[in-house]
DNA sequence: TATGAATGAGCATTCATTCAT
DNA sequence: CATGAATGAATGCTCATTCAT
């Protein structure tokens, strides 16, 4: 038991010790050569842990998501009102923060629309059904709170969707020059029509 | 004298001709060698006509872009409602005619997500500003037929990206099952908010 | 007749109209295409009036060696002491007026070595026979006015032959650093061991 | 514990075993995969051992020189003249058991006058420097013996060129036909001049 | 005589992957 | 477990040359 928890382990620490070579390179220029000189291991080794380039990329993301969902679920508890949620929410796409996740993850998006790899699918699957979730559960509590008319959770899967079609507009176009402001005057426009008139 | 040769029309043939090379193969896994004999050239000529595979790629986009353009004008005038001529607008992700260029357009999304290539940002730029101005457009004259509450244009570039985000989730996640009734939903939630009660 | 001049005319514009090309790219990356180009004619003519590239660069090493043989038989003829037209002839290898002939030269010897091509190695053989044969001439004019002891005769080939391995070392390696001042002083010496004592 | 191996050897061995090749082909005319073959290892193999074509030369021509001077400093050794210690210096030109090595060197030049390659250059610079102090030292020793006029330290350089010049004449020219023959009268000619008469 | 569209042989180089140690 | 030396398949691209017009 103690020996998988520390493949598991060693797993990340090469993966991480990746991250900034991915970040200066670009992912697609990166060797494995590189990546196991980044991580002090044999090329040898880098084949023990992962199958290929992709599955590194695909830890590190991983790891990132994680770690941005965590602190998310915190921030998220300091907010009371459900708009300030839903902003915070979307910071994602264009917090200084996240930038790095951001990165990859644009990345992983490019890898996946034209690789056949299950994992990476079923992954993308997952997780952005988790974020909906959450999601809709935040909308919900703002129904319940009588803070937004119950019609709202017909337009859940738009809004949701609307962060995602902004930062690949910015991320394929030179069209949107502030995703932040153009987001928020979205969110608050959504909130006028649909917000309970006191 | 030397033969006089359409360099325009020739170079949208070579490309054309690699059309269903691409289609079947996946773009990254065709070698110009495959293209030049698609295109009944030789390796040289594909050369002579685009600098490299991308560019190929690029020009086949570039037309079926504008044969979807054409044909979604037309259709657009034989309708009426607005309701209805969003909902044609948004045929473009899911309707069978156009599934060739979607391939592509997803690839091409791929391929500008990671590339530098400014001309491929470029053509994205343009591209997405041109129907962005048209959908806008289509709203605008719902609102001066009376149709829709005018507050609708403080939503445009929101709706406008819903249909790509539902696409992008499509194409990378199996979370959506049938796309077409999900971005209907979404234009009839909407629209049940927004027009005009007579 | 007149055709035959106009066709040399014609091969010499040509070649001329490259030699800037050649010399701002280096010969060896200068394509058929751009020669064509510069020289405001079609690739196929390139082919009318020369075999290869070589042809060209040797066509321009020939102009440029007849300009450089003409005026120098007319410096020569301003000159009067030995050393003087010994140390003329020798400004070849460093004149800043010869700095084109010379760039060609230097890449004409680089084929030389290394090519099969006969004429190439012809001309080189002529030119360098004829322009010995002047050396020679100069030496004996110098013994027949009483000015050099007649011993230098012997001495003639390896005289003749010092500018051109000085010439080799500053193109090869960065040992030299004034060749002008070499060369003038080792003529200096030579001189001081052969003029006749007065 | 991976294959261990010694990095310098292999380099040497390699480069060696495509010595004959480069002789018989020509080096330009040679291809990696016949190096590769040649040596019995894969083509990526070179590119461990070497970073181009070029550097596989490069090391061919460095340990046939290192090879010559060292027999040359074991000759010399054996002479007790100054005139035969010089005009060993110059058997380089032509003896027979240099021809392999003279072969690639001429191809040395040839690359070096047109390249920019700052290691080639380097190298020859070092290597021009070091057999030109050596035979100043015979020169030197010569004057120290009382063998030769002090004077001839003023011709050192000319002296030292004059088998590089007719080499090189020999090499793009018809016009010498007996080098060795050539070199050694202009060796007497000058001794005759230089040396003390008793 | 002039042209330039078409050609395709030819080659260096890369790099993921393997496997003997 | 770890390694890194060895590999060779795989491919984009160039450019001199040809020849139909």
């Amino acid at each position: 038991m103690a020996k998988i928890v520390d493949k598991e382990q060693k797993r990340r620490d090469i993966a991480l010790s990746c991250k900034n070579l991915f970040l200066t390179q670009g992912i697609k220029d990166v060797t494995i050569s590189q990546m196991a000189q980044s991580a002090s291991v044999g090329k040898g080794t880098i084949y023990e842990y992962f199958q290929n380039k992709e599955e590194v990329v695909f830890e590190i993301v991983n790891i990132l998501m994680q770690k941005h969902a965590k602190k998310l679920a915190q921030e998220l508890q300091t907010l009371s009102s459900t708009k300030e949620k839903i902003k915070k929410f979307s910071e994602f796409f264009y917090s200084a923060q996240d930038i790095e996740l951001r990165t990859f993850y644009k990345n992983f998006i490019s890898l996946t629309l034209i690789s056949e790899n299950r994992e990476m699918r079923e992954f993308q699957t997952q997780s952005m059904q988790e974020y909906y979730r959450w999601f809709v559960e935040i909308l919900q509590d703002g129904i319940d709170a009588g803070e937004l008319q119950k019609e709202i959770m017909g337009l859940s899967l738009g809004l949701f969707v609307t962060g995602k079609g902004l930062f690949m507009i910015c991320e394929t176009t030179d069209s949107i020059s502030d995703l932040q402001e153009e987001l928020n005057t979205f969110i608050d426009n959504i909130f006028a029509l649909m917000e309970v008139k006191k």
